[in-house]
DNA sequence: TAACTTTGCGTATAATTTACGCATTTGTCT
DNA sequence: AGACAAATGCGTAAATTATACGCAAAGTTA
C-alpha cells in the first residue's frame, strides 16, 4: 500500500524582480556538491512536517532574506529521472515576483551568494533550471496579459512610464503610450496620487497606486483583466 | 546533501469526458486500505524509474483502460500535511479529457470498478480528492475559453449543437446559437464534412470535423483561440 | 398540406480597439 | 526671455469586433 521510493521532493523558487528597465532573476552560487560554483534557482529539500509553500518561504528566507510580493506554484518537473544525475530528485517550482524596492537589500542573512541577473544575461545554470526558466518566463508572459501582476513587480507608487516600460520590455513589443494609458485608468482600479516625480527632462508625472481592495471588488463583478495590443 | 524524507509522491488523475449533454468524472472505487468502498480519483505511486507522466499513464491504463485524448500536470497537492492520514503523500495531479465514444468501454482489464458520474452527482470522495476535482473543474472551464481542448472531448466528427452544447453545460450559460457558429466557424480550422446526421425532429445537420493541423498553423501565425460571451 | 423542429445564413446596431494629433508642463540652451 | 527638446496627458475619427435579432431552409409528424 505504500512502497518504498527512493525519490527526493524539493522545492525551487524562480524569483522575479524589475529594475533599471529590465527584468531580473534571482539566483544563488552553488556551495557544494556536484554543480559547486555553478549559479542555481534558489530552492532546496522539503522538510517531512513542512507544507510545500511553507518550504519555498524557507527556503527564501535562509537562501535570500527576500520578502516575495507574490507567489504560486508553477509546475512540478518530475519528468526527467536524472534532472540531478546523482539520484532522483522531483522538484515543485514556485514563480515569485518580488517588488523593485526590495531589490537592493541583498540580505542580511547567511545568504549564500545571491545575484540579481537581467534576462538576457544569463549564466549557465545548474541541473534542468535554465529549462524550469523558460517555463517560468512564459508563464510571467502570459499572466501579464490576464493578471494585474505587474504591479508586484514595481515599488507602491509608480509612474505610468514605469508600468508601460514593464510591460514592453518583458513582453517585447510595442505598445501605444496613449491607449495603453486610457485602457488602464479605464479599468478604474488605478488610484492617481498627488505625489509628482520631476525628472531631470520632460512635464513632471503623477504617481499611481494599485488598488487592489479595487480591483478585488470589480473581480466580484465579473470584471476581467486583459492586455492585448496588436 | 541528499536528506532522508518520509514522503512519497503519488499520481492522481482527473479525467473528464462528455456524453448525454452532461460533463462527467471517472472514478474508481477503493479496493484496500483505509478508504475501501469509497470512490476516489484514478491514481497511485510513482516507481522509482518512471518519469511523472509515464506513472500516470499506467495507472490510467492499469486502473481503467482507458486511452486519453488530452493529459496535462494539473496541480502538485502538498500543502495538507494530512491529505492522506497514514502518512505524508505528496500528489501530482494530471487533467485528462477523452473523447466521448471512448466514454463507453469500461475497460477490458483486470480494472478495479471504475464509474463515470455526472459533474453534479457525485458521491463522497476520499481523501482531498473532492478538493482536487473543483481544481480541475476550474481549470476546464478556463482552459474551454483560451483553447481548443472542447474537441477533445467529442468524437472526432460532431454535429454545430455537440459543440454548443458542451460549452453551455460546462461553462453554465447561454450562448447565441447564431454568434457562436459565425465565431467559430469564423475562425477557420473546421472542416465541414459531407456526413450528415438526421436526427428524429429538424433539418438534418452536418458534421464537422476539428482539423488540428490548420489550427497548430494559424497559431504559428498568431492566432488567438478566444470565446467569451457575455 | 399545415404545424413543428432544428439548422444555417444574414444584417443592423452597439461596443471596443486602433491609429493618431496635439496641447501641456517642465528643463536647457543661447 | 525666447526657442527648443522631452515627456506627460487628453481627445477624436476610423476600423474592427461583438451583440441582438430576423428569417429562410430542410427535414419530420399529424
Amino acid at each position: 500500500m505504500y512502497p518504498q521510493q527512493n525519490i527526493r521532493i524539493a522545492v525551487d523558487a524562480i524569483v522575479f524582480g524589475y529594475s533599471h528597465h529590465q527584468l531580473h532573476v534571482l539566483l544563488v552560487r552553488q556551495k557544494y556538491g556536484l554543480t559547486q560554483g555553478q549559479w542555481a534557482l534558489v530552492g532546496g529539500f522539503v522538510r517531512d512536517e513542512e507544507s510545500l509553500q511553507t518550504a519555498v518561504e524557507r527556503e527564501l528566507r535562509e537562501e535570500t532574506g527576500l520578502t516575495v510580493n507574490y507567489l504560486e506554484q508553477l509546475y512540478t518537473f518530475g519528468d526527467d529521472i536524472h534532472r540531478d544525475p546523482r539520484m532522483r530528485v522531483v522538484s515543485v517550482a514556485y514563480f515569485a515576483l518580488v517588488n523593485s524596492t526590495e531589490l537592493r537589500p541583498q540580505a542580511d542573512t547567511d545568504a549564500e551568494e545571491a545575484h540579481w541577473f537581467p534576462i538576457d544575461q544569463l549564466p549557465t545554470l545548474a541541473y534542468d533550471h535554465a529549462h524550469i526558466l523558460e517555463v517560468a518566463l512564459q508563464r510571467l508572459k502570459n499572466k501579464l496579459t490576464y493578471q494585474p501582476i505587474g504591479f508586484d513587480l514595481l515599488p507602491e507608487y509608480f509612474l505610468f512610464s514605469d508600468l508601460e516600460n514593464l510591460y514592453c520590455s518583458i513582453l517585447q513589443r510595442e505598445i501605444d503610450r496613449r491607449n495603453f494609458r486610457k485602457k488602464i485608468l479605464g479599468f478604474g482600479f488605478l488610484e492617481e496620487t498627488n505625489r509628482i516625480y520631476k525628472k531631470n527632462a520632460g512635464r513632471p508625472a503623477k504617481f499611481f497606486r494599485f488598488n487592489k481592495l479595487k480591483y478585488n471588488q470589480l473581480q466580484k463583478q465579473g470584471f476581467l483583466f486583459e492586455i492585448n495590443f496588436a
